[in-house]
RNA sequence: GGAGGGAUUCCCGAGCGGUCAAAGGGGGCAGACUGUAAAUCUGCUGCUUCGGCUUCGGAGGUUCGAAUCCUCCUCCCUCCA
């Protein structure tokens, strides 16, 4: 089987140029992906073009990940309505210093035969002129081509600065510098990126004769139409700093059946006979969730580390699972490794006596919640729960509800935990 | 430059001068049912010392009383030049 034909059966093969598959399967080759230097992490959206490359790697193949230091400071109108903001460079390169240290997690630099690159094109970009841009690239695309592109067509009623609208003159030119001097001859990304890809293989060709080619993966859609690698909290981090593993576990946990058989194909690298089986025994016995189970873990393993997992899971058979009296069984040090990654509120131990009413405890006390109100609706709705017991309006914190004489586990619903410490 | 229209709570959107913290929808949160799923049903969705308090683009004004009327300002849209 060869790279195209695994990626084609996860669903992960959206548009590809003729030829692509035969230059795959004839010799090793050394394809790009970009990934926009935007914050100083990736997140799990990004993760779905980074995938590509890992399995290019696997089949043999050289992956490079083209980091945006130039594309970054002019912003890319795929897919956006309004014009961006340009970043400064400081940001840029302190972003990037991030990124690379997450890819080498998801690649293999050292290997001997085909080692993972990294390049910049702010590298390339920094010491080309104005003058030397226009004449030597944007020679070689007429307006006419450009302003077909989709990206383009759906900003021209609304607006698109210049610099904007010359962004695929610089993605191009990058494909086309990363094919004369890298020896890249493939250039892969995101569906919406099909437009900027095109641009380049197109100025490949104009500019030196040459043949690239391309392919790009689907955009990541959830089966209820809401964005993916956001939760309540915000976007999910590949930083633990940003996203505690415990909450990265629990973002793919939390999968629908649904999305769940879509992201273990292209998340994992599991086989694919493996997955079916999976998801045929999830479908069996769907109360398991073996699927969901299955996809966290590669996932967190592969992002994060075997013991980032293994402390998630123990933190989720806990809360999820556990029962007070678990909890009271538990050491301080346990409970509190148990309960690593879980949000954290601090309690002033002096001033109240040896009880709080809850109301306080949640807002004021502790800024669980932010008001009173939010707290006393909460407490109506039932929804808020003391060391895994349900408790009521009017009800007080006292001396008895301290595990370990310092720690209080809040509930707010199902799946909100916060850990009070008592200070 | 001229003539109109508009700006409302997270978003869209309704709103006789009092009974409007403001209809309705969306979104969000929670509860029930489950499987930490989906679908469905239900509740909640400004703050509060529960007396009230602060909200309807901004600043003033009229009035016992304004989101609703007047004046000026800011921004947006449409039409004419």
């Amino acid at each position: 089987m060869n790279v195209i034909e695994d990626l084609r059966q996860r669903g992960m093969i959206q548009d590809i140029m003729p030829g692509t598959e035969e230059l795959l399967a004839k010799e090793k080759v050394a394809a790009y992906v970009g990934v926009d230097p935007t914050a100083d992490s990736m997140h799990v959206g990004n993760l779905a073009t980074i995938m590509l490359l890992v399995f290019l790697q696997k089949y043999g193949h050289t992956p490079v990940a083209l980091v945006g230091g130039a594309t970054g400071m002019i912003g890319d109108p795929s897919g956006k309505s309004a014009e961006r903001n340009l970043l400064d460079e400081e940001t840029l390169l302190h972003n990037q210093k991030g990124v690379r240290a997450q890819l080498e997690k998801l690649l293999d630099f050292d290997t001997e035969a085909n080692p993972a690159r990294l390049e910049n094109n702010y590298s390339w970009f920094k010491d080309m002129g104005a003058l030397d841009f226009l004449r030597n690239v944007g020679k070689h695309l007429t307006i006419n081509y450009m302003m077909a592109k989709d990206s383009v067509k759906s900003r021209v009623e609304t607006g698109l600065s210049f610099t904007e609208f010359s962004y695929q003159l610089i993605q191009g030119y990058d494909f086309y510098h990363l094919y004369k001097n890298g020896g890249v001859k493939i250039q892969m990304g995101g569906s919406d990126q099909w437009g900027n890809i095109t641009a380049g293989t197109e100025l490949i060709r104009r500019m030196d004769g040459g043949e690239a080619f391309a392919f790009t993966c689907p955009l990541i859609t959830k089966a209820d139409g809401s964005k993916f690698g956001k939760s309540e909290g915000g976007n999910i981090w590949l930083d633990p700093n940003q996203t505690s593993p415990y909450k990265f576990y629990q973002f793919w946990m939390n999968a629908t059946d649904e999305d769940a058989a879509v992201f273990i194909k292209r998340f994992t690298l599991l086989p694919m006979d493996e997955i079916e089986a999976l998801i045929a025994e999830h479908e069996k016995a769907p109360h398991l969730r073996a699927l969901q189970q299955k996809l966290a873990e590669e996932i967190t393993v592969m992002v994060h580390s075997r013991d980032a997992y293994d402390q998630a899971v123990r933190a989720s058979q806990a809360l999820f699972k556990g029962s007070k009296e678990d909890l009271m069984a538990l050491s301080k040090s346990e409970l509190l490794e148990v309960l690593e990654g879980v949000p954290t509120h601090t309690l002033k131990r002096d001033s109240h006596g040896d009880s709080l009413d809850m109301v306080s405890f949640l807002s004021t006390e502790t800024g669980i919640l932010p008001s009173k109100s939010e707290a006393m609706r909460s407490l109506k709705a039932n929804s808020i729960s003391i060391n895994k017991e349900k408790v009521a309006e009017g009800s007080e914190i006292t001396e008895k509800d301290l595990l370990n004489g310092e720690f209080i586990l809040v509930q707010k619903g199902k799946k909100n935990k916060f850990l009070v410490i008592l200070e």
